[in-house]
DNA sequence: CGGCTTGTTGACTACTGTCAACAACCGTGG
DNA sequence: CCACGGTTGTTGACAGTAGTCAACAAGCCG
């Protein structure tokens, strides 16, 4: 059975046969499909049960007062998306359906439950949580300090990756089934605007994006103009995980930089002079 | 004994005495003063003791391979730094003193026992990620959906609000240590920029900034500026906590808004028309 | 007081948004 | 199969927000 939630938890840490069976279990309470456009769930509500991503592709999103959508994260399959609701007294956001999804909807009391009984499984829902949080600061860092090239590619990138995490696409393809408008929407550009850098991107041969298919033609120069580093991204198979697997997800091999985790600031200032400028922003595009 | 710590975490519950007091043993620990500058962790560091912000200013920040630093984050009294590492394998940023800074060092070991020991406080640390990651949802929404103007302010009341929760400053006036190049990496514009719109507030009376004290001299007009809704920092008084302050931090008054967690998205679509405009990015400004 | 950091302002550039028209695509129904 | 309407994608011309460069003022500290 396609289990993506296990697939993506497997990043973190190994399973024995019982704890993997506990997580086969976790999603075969139910399912409920949504058409796209369709709230999966709206802001205000506490559910009671918790909803994780089987099939398609759903986004968190807020909307500003004066109409304007941003979406806040993508949710592929494998990715759980209203656990906060154990603890926060309601959801701030929405979870809108980006393409017809089937979600597993897993009864609270057997989330707690898990948390009670495993604690292999409890650390990687919460490695699940402080990743998704890791991600949520380098959107930060794209809208606040990426150009809109650079902001676009490491969306694409981070994409690519999380898609083959949980097995889904092939070689450099993922599924890419969101309109430009949407993607406009997470990159914090207008569509126009987007389209325009998209078409830069093809013309440049760095992705294809055809009949709702990603293809990343050259990932090694889509991650330099990205400044994608898979790191944030928190897939730890190195030690606790499948060493095998170390820099690849399937047959993708991740670009491995200098050091994932360097502390950039000190030496980009080193490096720049006296003192990094404060905002070559636009970078070569 | 001063504990922000606890004192931010009695926004979401009440601890009994016995509770009270585990937590004033975590702060007991020991504890390290960091120079105005100076990392208190970096990236890539899997730290032996929890960082908890006791007095000053820190903050969260990665930098682009191009020089330009973002700020992703505040960490004001209360606020843990580095609580992830029990998971992740190493920080994926800096956390950075912006002022002369003291952290109480909590043992890795006391959080473990913590854990396994109160589900009370247990409850209480997790909503605190929780509340973390929510605060970093609407600076993803800051940054993509929000023109500069906005943006600032909203960060403004954010600070109001967190630093009056754990105490500190008085009526509509906190501490505002940090420079305005700090503030223009926060917000992701030139400290140029910044000050221009810094400008703008102030001359229209809004908010008063000197001797590193920022006063929000009209909490209202600002918070409408900012589109700033209390109701994303889960400050969840209502229910678990004290219900007598209900909508106020200290004698700070919440703007409460039409219902903090609405579903913008269908309603702002429907006021505005056959479908709500793309980018309105300019507001009145 | 002198030197450094920080804040302020002006002139200019350029990235990104706005408006608008049209082409391409898609699913539906004749 | 083709027609058709709606959605989505593409492009141009223009406007405006925000970045760049540079100079200088103001504040801070030894």
């Amino acid at each position: 059975m396609y289990n993506p939630l296990a697939m993506k938890l497997e990043q973190f840490t190994r399973f024995d046969p019982v704890e993997r069976a506990r997580i086969d279990e976790l999603i075969r309470h139910g399912s409920r499909s949504y058409a796209r456009g369709e709230n999966i769930i709206s802001a205000g509500e506490n559910t009671e049960e918790i909803h994780l991503v089987m099939a398609g592709l759903a986004t968190r999103s807020k909307v500003t007062h004066d109409g304007h959508r941003q979406l806040i994260a993508f949710l592929v399959p494998g990715d759980l998306c209203d656990i906060e609701v154990f603890i926060l007294e309601a959801m701030d956001h929405d979870v809108v359906a980006l393409t017809d999804t089937t979600c597993a909807l897993i009864p609270a009391s057997e989330i707690k439950r898990l948390l009670t009984e495993s604690c292999n499984l409890t650390r990687a829902l919460w490695w699940s949580t402080m990743a998704d949080a890791a991600i949520l600061r380098e959107w930060v860092v794209s809208h606040g300090a990426r150009d809109a090239k650079s902001r676009l590619a490491h969306i694409l990138c981070e994409l690519l990756v999380r898609y083959r995490v949980v097995g889904l696409g092939e070689n450099n393809s993922v599924p890419f089934p969101m309109t430009q408008e949407e993607l406009s929407d997470a990159t914090g550009m207008t569509s126009v605007h987007l389209n325009r850098v998209l078409k830069d991107l093809r013309t440049e041969g760095l992705v294809e994006l055809k009949s709702r298919i990603l293809t990343i033609v050259d990932f090694e120069r889509l991650s330099e103009i990205a400044q994608f580093e898979p790191g944030y991204l928190h897939l730890v198979r190195t030690q606790r995980a499948d060493p095998a697997v170390a820099d690849r997800v399937g047959d993708l091999v991740l670009p491995t930089g200098r050091g994932l985790f360097e502390s950039a600031w000190g030496s980009a200032r080193q490096a720049l002079g006296r003192g990094a400028p404060h905002k070559p922003r636009a970078m070569a595009s």
